[in-house]
DNA sequence: CTCGAATTTGGTAGTGACTACCATATGGCT
DNA sequence: AGCCATATGGTAGTCACTACCAAATTCGAG
């Protein structure tokens, strides 16, 4: 780790936080990437060396919380199933409350733009499938493709609650809690406080 | 409805259909818009009135097939949520039935290509949210912000079932069939057979 | 049938994201 | 100091996509 790694680290920051700045004052597509070169003072080969594309420049923090999370819980291989969603879903949610202003204008650029939107939701997606791939490998049955399929809605609840406390907290600066609305949305589905498809006294108190 | 509306609606698809056999021909990288353009026998200029990306070409069916359905269940105000929820997973489970090629081309597509996955997946939470939204009239209380949580991942749920038992249908064509996954995975949520966070009965049988 | 209006079409010019490639500069080590 | 690996900036080019214009086609009215 000498200067070299220190300086990467600088630079990449540099550029994803101008990026951010820029994106924030002209919006995301009345910016362009020579601009953002420009202002960190890159040439746009260089960031293209650190980002893959320009959707690529807003959405690497999101993707660290989920990766770190999904990870995490590959290395926990003695953890009751259940237990381990929950602690997925609040690790994510602990790692997002790090940085709300980012995770905020996140949300904001996806809304106002429909490629950030997509790549977001596709990270959303990866996500569940990584988190579904360590599920899938600790369910047993003889049925793989039952125990696929297990995995897909599991992941994919874990998923669903993580992006709709994340929806209601960006909306609500400061007004609620992101783990304490997430377990709500587990007590909810515990309860029957959610209508599901097929379950008729899946009633709303 | 005069000639004009069937020149138009003849050009459209003749244009979707010659952009799919060069995108499994050649790929979805390796096609261009004006490759298309010239199989269809139109300009480039032509094509982007039909469509407005060169993703929307592969998008377009199964976006109608989940905007159909969400927009029958807003037009059946009277019908009970859970049974709302279970039609409307079978309603697309059938029009995707309609053309399964399609619908295999389309996630074949996906998943070789990032921004056609991205845009897939944008699309389907498009659904949700839409779905999400004629949830959120139907629901009672007086809390918005609860109401619009619980809609949330009660749409989300829908989707997943839907994500999931396509998945699976796309990888084993013709080795099973998608309306009896569906109500398998809704039997599996109300029995306890999906791992739920912080949900500690929900055991795998 | 024919003329005029509305619509559809093809072409042109241009922007901007992104890639491949090369020469140069910089940091790390002996 | 000097050598090697790596990082950087620049150039040229492809391709998706937009804005705009002139020609062709379709439709309805007289």
């Amino acid at each position: 780790m000498g200067l070299r790694e220190v300086k990467r680290e600088r630079t990449r920051r540099l550029i994803a936080d101008k990026a951010f700045e820029l994106f924030s004052d002209h919006g995301f597509g009345r910016t362009t990437v020579e601009q953002i070169a420009a202002a960190a003072e890159v040439g746009p080969s260089t960031l293209y060396r650190y980002f893959p594309t320009k959707e690529g420049l807003v959405l690497e923090f999101v993707d660290d919380c989920l990766a770190e999370a999904v990870s995490w819980f590959h290395e926990q291989p003695s953890m009751e199933l259940t237990d381990g969603l929950r602690a997925v879903i609040e690790r994510v949610l602990e790692q997002l409350e790090t940085n709300p202003d980012r995770v905020r204008a996140v949300f904001d650029l996806a809304e106002q733009n429909g490629s950030v939107s997509a790549h977001l939701n596709e990270l959303i997606w990866r996500f569940r499938n990584d988190l579904a791939d360590v599920l899938y490998r600790r369910l047993p049955g003889d049925d793989p493709r039952r125990a696929e399929f297990v995995a897909a809605l599991s992941a994919g609840i874990a998923m669903n609650i993580i992006e709709s406390v994340v929806r209601v907290w960006v909306d609500n600066p400061g007004a609620v809690d992101a783990k304490t609305m997430a377990r709500q949305a587990m007590r909810l589905l515990r309860t029957g406080g959610v209508p599901l498809p097929g379950v008729p006294n899946s009633a709303v108190l």
